[in-house]
DNA sequence: ATAATAGTGTCTCTCAGACACTATTAA
DNA sequence: TTAATAGTGTCTGAGAGACACTATTAT
């Protein structure tokens, strides 16, 4: 302690590097997907042609904060400008990262499914590309990704429970049906119909916005989120015991 | 390791400063208070003679993780070994911090009351005091620390709602009236015992530890946490509605 | 016995789930 | 009309809350 106070403004110690990384779910042809991009071929660079979360470093000199940062890495990789974003937490130790001590902030992000299935790429060459979960997880991830990973899995599996998480998977107008697939997708088990929407309606984050034009069957109700800023919680969990 | 650190560009990016700061819990006579450490009357040093979290920089020549730094905060300021510690969050920005940007990561955690009132100082001559959480609020804390005890607080009271975490606000083994008046301290308003009671035995976490010795009335059943790994979700919220 | 505290039983109300029912659309 | 999908009504059961009741201890 009194080292620092001897060295007078600032600090002595060795800095780690600082780095945002990004776990960015969707809901593409009734699975959930995360966005991973593929290290490039270069000997020089960690983890060379395996695939990762996409971030990297935070520059002091273009992000005003860690949040700024991942808002900035969402943009670039995505387009997507006003997601749901939320953070994760910090991995931070002397190994992850063989340049050295170093702390990620890894950042949870639900978007909806692109429209043109696949993201255009920025000027770097980096391939990214949507993976089913399931599929994500058995890779064997660049750093410690699959750590991270398996921590926005537990996280939104466990917040689908009783939050309305998922309705930011979506584009708006949707559905009460598309909302409940899309749950049941996240969940991985199937829901009664009268009970969910008792429970959507009731929790009041829905907005009316028009009739959807339904390309089959009874037209459907549309709906938009109330306010985008956060989820709400349910009263109770989805299955009460088990 | 050391041929791939060797070989590895090192990125040229300027590196954040680096800390970790603790938000540490405990239930005294009756009220939620925080422990908050007064920083040296040091002009070279940023917010002199103002409350702070405790918390410093990551050393990385002793600390092997994040977490491993938390804890050995916590050890240096309180004692405890064992606590519950969890992560809160980060908060990194260019203006944070006088001395430039920075990053800090934020770990909570509850320990119980301890015996003798407060804790024995480290060599270190900085004065640390629990205070009450609605007193700390109105302090103008250094950096951004008010933020995060707002954060904190926010946490623990929305868990309170449907978790066993208040139970790592007391010393083993403790009784079931207990437990329920550590809840109503943190919750702020007082719970019906018979609902209480179900709902904590039913959960499962508990675990009989044999009869505590009361001083007045009828002795009751003491408990221990089963895992004090984690602590257990409730099917639902404490009120419903509201 | 009395005071004080620990612990239980019973009733009611709310709400989730099950499931059958009706409603609206396109072909 | 039929197929397909959207949406509703009704019953039941689990569990939370209210609250009165019993149980056990020290004095």
């Amino acid at each position: 302690m009194k080292e620092i106070r001897a060295s007078v403004r600032r600090p002595e110690f060795e800095r780690p590097l600082v780095t945002v990384d990004l776990v960015i779910f969707s809901v593409q042809d009734d699975a959930l997907k995360v966005l991973l991009v593929l290290r490039p071929q270069d000997a020089s660079d960690p983890f060379p042609g395996r695939w990762a979360l996409p971030g990297g470093f935070v520059d002091v000199t273009k992000d005003r904060s860690l949040q700024d940062c991942a808002v900035r890495k969402l943009r670039e990789k995505t387009g997507v400008v006003a997601p749901y974003l939320e953070q994760l937490g910090s991995w931070g130790d002397a190994v992850r990262d063989p340049r050295g001590w170093s702390a990620t902030h890894a950042y949870f992000s639900l978007i909806h499914a692109p429209k043109d299935g696949t993201f255009k790429e920025a000027a770097g060459a980096t391939e990214s590309q949507w993976i089913a979960v399931g599929e994500a997880s058995r890779k064997r991830l660049a750093f410690d990704h699959a750590q991270i990973l398996a921590a926005a899995m537990g996280r939104l599996r466990s917040k689908v429970e009783y939050t309305s998480l998922p309705a930011f998977l979506l584009a708006e107008p949707f559905t009460l049906p598309q909302l409940q697939r899309t749950y049941e997708v996240v969940l991985g088990r199937s829901l009664d119909k009268s009970a969910f929407r008792k429970r959507m309606l009731d929790a009041g984050f829905l907005q009316e916005a028009g009739m959807s034009d339904g390309t089959l069957g009874r037209t459907a109700m549309g709906y938009r989120i109330r306010n985008r800023e956060q989820a709400v919680s349910f009263p109770r969990m989805f299955r009460t015991g088990e």
